[in-house]
DNA sequence: CTGTGCATGGGAACCATTCTCAGAAGTCTC
DNA sequence: GAGACTTCTGAGAATGGTTCCCATGCACAG
């Protein structure tokens, strides 16, 4: 195995940092949110470096990454594995669902139509029950 | 019925040129993209207009929307009811499908959550068979 | 034809993100 | 532990898509 080879990545003070703050989060987060985080909580960190640090953390699938309505990136810990989010209009609560079916359509639909090198984005919105009533 | 009552909007030149470029288009394309086609058509129209149209157009659904991966959002005329997209990701021609199946999974994905007014967004990215050549 | 008010457009403003590069700080070797 | 080597950091500038501002234009009713 190659992948798991590259980790030549220095243990510095913030990378420790905004790895602590992603574990301690329970929903998505801006990056601009995150560096708020860190100030409050006196480690303070560049604000390109939390951007540096979240991308590579998503490059290595330690995040999620995705984009809000506003053009916004969010980010939040993940489980390992290929799942979609069930994601909480209202107050941002995220349940990770797994889909195997949908996951088998996308890809004949697109052998289909002659595509390759398959993707797809799935997520899916709505009121939680505690922000329904 | 109220829904049909809103087309308040004055017919000007500009307006009509845009919504015959995005006749003319069969993919997705950027505002910015459809500023230059409109240009290059001699029917010169401002940025702030077509992006004000373009918004329009999409509230009416009479054009979807979806943002690429470089947040950009992207425009094309859709067909009417609810369908997902296959869109090539080198040279943007898409191809609309539907997915009854992913729909009714997604839905009671969401209620057995307790979830309430569910929606979802559903793309497919791929090289289609003429770019993978 | 004339008045009224929405539409237009050019440029400034906005804002998330990326880039730049000199200085700081891990890591490896001796 | 010291020194060399190299990667990481951070402040501010740059970028780029999109929106805002507002004087002027133009569609449409009367």
């Amino acid at each position: 195995m190659s992948t798991a080879s590259d980790t030549p990545q220095r243990n510095t003070r913030q990378r420790r940092a905004v790895q602590s703050v992603m574990m301690d989060l329970e929903g998505f987060a801006s990056a601009q949110q995150i560096h708020d985080i860190l100030k409050q909580r006196g480690e303070s960190v560049g604000l390109s470096t939390v951007y540096r640090n979240l991308q590579a953390l998503a490059d290595a699938d330690l995040l999620d990454a995705l984009r809000n309505d506003d053009g916004e990136t969010l980010y939040r810990r993940c489980s390992s594995g290929h799942h979609h989010h069930l994601v909480c209009r209202s107050c941002g609560r995220t349940v990770e669902v797994e889909g195997p079916a949908v996951e088998r359509w996308a890809d004949l639909t697109a052998e289909k139509h002659g595509f390759r090198d398959v993707e797809h984005t799935l997520e899916i919105f709505g009121t939680c029950a505690d922000c329904a009533s």
